[in-house]
RNA sequence: GGGCGAAUAGCUCAGUCGGUUCAGAGCGCCUGCCUUACACGCAGGAGGCCGGGGGUUCGAAUCCCUCUUCGCCCACCA
């Protein structure tokens, strides 16, 4: 007996942030040195500096740390290196939000002082998330940790840069990109997300033609306010029906100029009118007709979204927009130019009109197209090999079913806007001379023009932030040097990652990867699913409907958070959870804890100092119950090895449970209570508990290690987070006791099915009898009398050869006697029925597929394999209905 | 407009190669139980036209077509 007690109930919060530290004490996360073993390596999505746990990163992690926890333990060197990311625009709003609050704004600071505030915020609260990761149990490297914006990184990111714009793949584009209006930048075609379709407006306006085939043509448009850039107007050539305006001019109204009627493939004459009004400067398909038809691209907005003439940045007055208009956000302005058009009599109607708007990913402004210079990168030459490792199998998505979206990606891969006209981020490192316009790429700050000495500028915008993090597989590790970690840790294993960034990041990684390296950053990605709430709605600050992990840690313990995210999510589904209702959410993560607790409780307090390892007995000469366990457990470790193999996290975790509780908890411990003191069965138990708990601590790290520590034997040092996993070297697969122990469940049940009918009180004295069918049924049930006995709550056990039938005897407590007998499987009459019942359906089917196999056209169109596999299925019906028939005639019916 | 996914018990979801390991789990519900670990528990139970319709097949939750509903991704129709 063990001289501690435990309490009847699982407290995580006695234990979690003890084991937590010992396991960081004693250097647990960090890869094994030892070179002989083979690396494994997950990086982390780094999280934005600014960020707060939520659920998604929640399931994102813990995914994460089963798997690096699982190759732990079985041997590999796991290095999970763990890290945040800068964050460009979103930790920039972050502060300029702070700094709005004392009636300042990023200007008033200046650069200098803005990009040290923002520093400052970062070494205050940047390390919170990374923090709220080890509540949940993340086995981090810790003493790895990068930020995207270290030194030694953001080396890496300007090598980068350099080397491409080397190569020519960096050049300055002059075109139509994404602006966001309120953050005051560029944004990437993926930064700008097209949202939900909405029903807006869309205005006929009428625009005056001199000469015309008719006084006035209509153009149709849902943001009027854009006409004051227009440059032409443009109509399909092949429409007849306004050919004949073809090469006149319109008069553009409000601002009262002439614009060309020009004839574009582009314009789809089924739209609107079939007149097109050209806004080339704030319109990416308007800026194509534009460069192809020579016009002017006028800007007739400002950067904060304010009607006005542009200044700067190449935008010249033009005196389009009206005084009265001039400063005017473009939402008023657009009501303003209906008034006036109608007071014009140019407003022909307005219709409703659906179409989907898109907005900045950080700030949800409605992104305004607009005319700028910014940096790009030439995408076609990375897209390639990234598209080749996925057709030839060195990189594998799962699910697979990813694959065509990323192939379709890359495969219409535009070029990338990486220049952000943002303060917080890697400055672009491009430089020119003042003096004879010299441009170029450098590695060092230079002092002065490398060709005429002259003053040089650096280019005032910073990099998109997603051109850090495409880095991250080996810029972490110490890229652009030939670091130690670099040669032992990349290539990496398994990116674990959400859907949603798989163009943002995960593809561009993989770009960047053979680019850089010319090897792949990871073998395999694996896309989980998204978490939702129970309307199916994606959890998100904005919705309140999301669940904090830390209150569901303190509430119920990170076990149980992790156990609801692995196993209540399969293979690329989403994560239905219900923000209303925790307790029923997190319930069975904390029923599972609570039951494996309690296992330990009654498995420690039965157990001695030391018991004999399950190596030292001979186990075939163990009881059923005993081999029965054993061999469950064999299954349980190879299912469950293969299962995590597979990403089938959530298979896995059931399958232990399973063990667990249903057959070891159920089951063995029930069984073996009135044999305790056995070494034999002290041995079996140890080792079944001791398994599991290997098996478990993937998913259920913390209460695992806590039992696991607690069993003879262990040594004072011992941890179960590098321990070795379960292997499959014992031969404890017992065909014999898989198929005899189940019968002995099923007496088991249906007499406790018979008490439960005849609603037997549990004290009444209870006999029954047994007739078992077969000569090794009767074996098997008379060798757990006992069991039965206990286990159905019995006082007598009878067995007889001639009938069979279950029947129980009870005498109840004042004296009346219960007699009763279950007709079921083991009847002999019912038990003929249903093999004779069997054998009918067992031929039918196989004349079916005689006759399949008989068909010539099925054999010769078929595909070998599968008329292989055919024919082994019949092969195994056959000997099915030999067995069945053995049965029938050994039973005596006809 | 294209592409992808989903629909199975009251709820959240498993169900691989078409067939006796296919009607399953957890939660909830009902009936008994404080049986020498666990009431966060034990034992027993009820509950399903596997979204609708058609087809292939000896046989369909499973394969094909179609419809309905929901979700996601992509797309320069102003």
């Amino acid at each position: 007996m063990a001289d501690f007690e435990l309490p009847p109930q699982y407290a995580p919060q006695d234990v979690e942030r003890g084991l937590y530290r010992r396991w960081v004490d004693r250097g647990a996360f960090a890869p094994n040195p030892d070179p002989r073993r083979e690396p494994y390596v997950i990086v982390i999505p780094p999280p934005n500096v600014t960020a707060v746990l939520h659920m998604g990163q929640g399931l994102n992690n813990v995914t994460q740390d089963v798997l690096i926890r699982f190759e732990r333990m079985r041997s590999r060197a796991a290095l999970w290196l763990p890290g945040t990311d800068h964050a460009g625009i979103a930790t920039q709003n972050v502060v300029e939000r702070i700094i709005a609050t004392e009636g300042k704004s990023r200007f008033d600071l200046g650069r200098e002082r803005f990009v040290e505030r923002v520093w400052a915020f970062v070494r205050d609260t940047g390390n919170t998330i990374l923090e709220q990761l080890k509540v949940i149990g993340c086995s981090c490297d810790w003493s790895r940790t990068r930020f995207t914006l270290d030194p030694e990184y953001s080396r890496a990111v300007r090598e980068v840069f350099v080397r491409l714009w080397e190569e020519g793949l960096i050049y300055r584009g002059h075109r139509v990109i994404h602006w966001c209006s309120r953050c005051l930048t560029a944004l990437s075609d993926e930064e700008a997300e097209a949202g939900e379709s909405e029903t807006g407006k869309l205005y006929y306006i009428r625009y005056p033609v001199e000469n015309g085939p008719f006084p006035y043509l209509t153009v149709a448009t849902t943001r009027p306010e854009t006409m004051l850039g227009d440059t032409a107007v443009a109509v399909n050539p092949n429409d007849a029906r306004h050919r004949a305006f073809v090469g006149k001019t319109a008069r553009l109204p409000i601002v009262d100029i002439p614009i060309p009627i020009i004839a574009d493939e582009a314009v789809d004459p089924l739209f609107g009118t079939g007149f097109v009004k050209v806004t080339p400067a704030h319109d990416a398909a308007d800026f194509e007709i534009g460069v192809r038809h020579k016009l002017d691209m006028p800007l007739v907005m400002r950067e904060g979204g304010t009607m006005g003439e542009a200044t700067g940045n190449g935008e010249r007055e033009t005196g389009r927009v009206p005084k009265e208009l001039e400063g005017l956000d473009r939402f008023q302005a657009r009501e303003r130019i209906v008034a006036m058009l109608r007071e014009r009599g140019l407003l022909e109607k307005i219709e409703p009109h659906s179409y989907s708007l898109r907005r900045c990913y950080r700030c949800d402004t409605v992104v305004e197209p607009r005319l700028s210079d910014q940096w790009f990168v030439k995408m076609k030459p990375l897209a390639e090999p990234a598209l080749r490792a996925y057709h030839e199998g060195e990189i594998r998505l799962v699910p697979e079913r990813w694959g065509a979206t990323y192939e379709h990606w890359l495969e219409n891969i535009r070029d990338w806007n990486i220049s952000r006209q943002l303060w917080w981020g890697h400055r672009i490192p491009v430089f020119t001379c003042a003096a004879c316009g010299e441009q170029w790429a450098d590695r060092q700050d230079p002092a002065s023009c490398r060709r005429c000495g002259g003053t040089v500028e650096q280019d005032p915008d910073v990099l998109d932030t997603w051109f850090s993090s495409w880095l991250w597989p080996f810029a972490t590790l110490g890229w652009p040097d030939q670091t130690p970690d670099l040669r032992r840790y990349y290539p990496g294993h398994t990116l674990v990652t959400a859907p949603e960034i798989l163009f943002f990041w995960v593809a561009r990684m993989i770009m960047a990867g053979y680019h850089f390296l010319g090897k792949r950053p990871f073998a395999t990605v694996y896309l989980h699913g998204t978490v939702r709430d129970t309307q199916h709605r994606k959890m998100s600050k904005s919705l309140g409907n999301g669940i904090d992990p830390l209150d569901v840690v303190r509430l119920f313990g990170a076990d149980a958070l992790r156990w609801t995210a692995i196993a209540g999510i399969s293979l690329g589904s989403d994560l239905t959870l219900d923000p209303n209702d925790l307790d029923t959410t997190f319930a069975p993560g904390r029923n599972f804890a609570n039951k494996l607790w309690n296992i330990g409780r009654f498995v420690l307090a039965q157990l001695p100092e030391s018991v004999q390892p399950i190596e030292s007995i001979d186990v075939k000469t163990l009881p059923l119950a005993d081999r029965w366990i054993l061999s469950r457990l064999q299954a349980t470790v190879a299912e469950a090895t293969r299962s995590l193999e597979q990403f089938r996290l959530d298979e896995a975790a059931k399958r232990c449970f399973e063990f667990a509780w249903k057959e070891l908890a159920d089951w063995y411990v029930e069984a073996v209570k009135p044999r305790l003191s056995a070494a034999a069965a002290q041995a079996v138990l140890a080792y079944c508990f001791d398994t599991v708990l290997r098996l478990l601590h993937p998913v259920v790290p913390f209460i695992t290690e806590e039992l696991w520590q607690k069993l003879p034997g262990r040594k004072p040092d011992e941890l179960l987070i590098v321990a070795a996993w379960p292997p499959p070297q014992l031969e404890l697969a017992d065909a014999q006791a898989d198929q005899e122990f189940p019968l002995v469940q099923e007496a088991i049940s249906s007499i406790r099915m018979l008490r439960a009918e005849y609603r037997v009180p549990p004290k009444a004295r209870l006999r029954a009898s047994l007739w078992p069918r077969t000569e090794r049924a009767r074996q098997a049930l008379s060798g757990e009398r006992e069991t039965i006995l206990r286990l159905a709550q019995l006082s007598e056990l009878a067995f007889d050869g001639k009938r069979a039938t279950v029947g129980a005897h009870a005498v109840l407590a004042d004296g009346s006697e219960v007699f009763v007998a279950l007709e079921g499987e083991i009847d002999v009459q019912r038990e003929c029925g249903r093999l004779s019942g069997e054998l009918a359906r067992l031929d039918r089917q196989l004349s079916g597929l005689e006759a399949k196999l008989a068909n010539q056209n099925f054999i010769a169109r078929a595909p070998g394999e599968v008329v292989a596999r055919e024919r082994e299925k019949e092969r195994g019906w056959r000997d099915q209905r030999q067995a069945l028939a053995d049965k029938l005639k050994s039973l005596g019916c006809s």
